[in-house]
DNA sequence: TGCCAGGCCGAAA
DNA sequence: TTTCGGCATGGC
């Protein structure tokens, strides 16, 4: 069946291509396929929404609030117009929305992605599937659901050797062992503060600021993360110096991905 | 060939 | 506590 949602604050491409998830394909009439857990989705945009092509009313259910159906976007961005930088990137991005995504693979995603390139995270994310997923799916050419911790807990080195993830293998088995023992257990982290979750996320042998924040963010929608991603620390340096601008309220997350696609088209990366 | 990619670990200062 | 080299791999 295909289930209109009418919205003007969703982007495919600003959202699916902003480095938040790595399971979405552009198709080549212009629409994406992607997978969430045991859900497969085709998504087109159109003027005033976008379009799914799912099963049922509980699939589309579901994608409603993977793409945070519940956040009033609009609201914030006007929020945020009291913030003249903060104004012009929420606007400049306005189709960019925070997904709401499973943790295990938000954890062992950003694992990946540490010193990558999307084009490279996505290749080892696609090849960890396709090796350790299950086919649940013919449609766009095979659907692969992401492996478990127990089946990535099995695992050696040697057979992830074909992933080429390179130095990330050892983390990424670790993570799977913890969450697979229930030393880290994902779940308990919905009701921690962002701190008590940066901290827990880091006894991972792999995990840092940077990938805590990206799994607190993106898994979690703990907002409190900003601005520790050091990429955007530096740039925003000088506009934020004095502190954080009151109109970002609890938002900061969302704020966070604006002025990172704002900064990121005007400055050269910082190292 | 050399540099870089939304970093992190571990050792040295 | 902070700094910094090393780390696998692939694209440019």
């Amino acid at each position: 069946m295909e289930y209109f949602w009418k919205t003007d604050c969703l982007d495919l491409a600003q959202t699916l291509e902003s480095g938040q998830c790595f399971r979405w394909r552009r198709l080549d009439d212009g629409a994406y396929s992607g997978i969430a857990g045991r859900h497969v989705l085709r998504v087109r945009q159109s003027e005033n929404g976008v379009w799914f092509t799912v099963g049922n009313e509980a699939e589309a259910e579901f994608w409603l609030r993977y793409f945070d159906n519940e956040t009033d976007y609009p609201a914030i961005i006007k929020r945020f117009a009291a913030d003249p930088t903060l104004k012009a990137a929420s606007e400049e991005n306005r189709g960019i929305r925070i997904l709401r995504q499973e943790p295990f693979e938000t954890l062992i995603s950003f694992i990946i992605s540490q010193n990558n390139n999307i084009p490279r995270i996505t290749g080892i994310i696609g090849r960890l599937c396709e090796s350790f997923g299950e086919r649940i799916s013919d449609e766009y050419g095979g659907m692969y659901t992401f492996p478990d911790a127990q089946t990535l807990a099995a695992l050696t080195p040697d057979d992830l050797a074909p992933l080429r993830a390179g130095f990330r293998v050892r983390y990424i088995l670790d993570a799977a062992s913890k969450v697979y023992s229930g030393a880290v257990a994902l779940d308990s982290i919905y009701e921690m503060t962002y701190d008590e979750g940066k901290q827990y996320l880091k006894t991972i042998t792999g995990v840092g600021d940077k990938v805590a924040d990206c799994v607190l963010l993106f898994a979690y929608h703990k907002t409190e993360a900003f601005p520790s991603d050091v990429w955007i620390k530096r740039v925003t340096a000088e506009y934020y110096a004095d502190g954080l601008p009151e109109c970002m309220g609890e938002y900061k997350g969302i704020a966070q991905q604006y002025l990172f696609e704002y900064f990121r088209k005007r400055t050269p990366a910082v190292k």
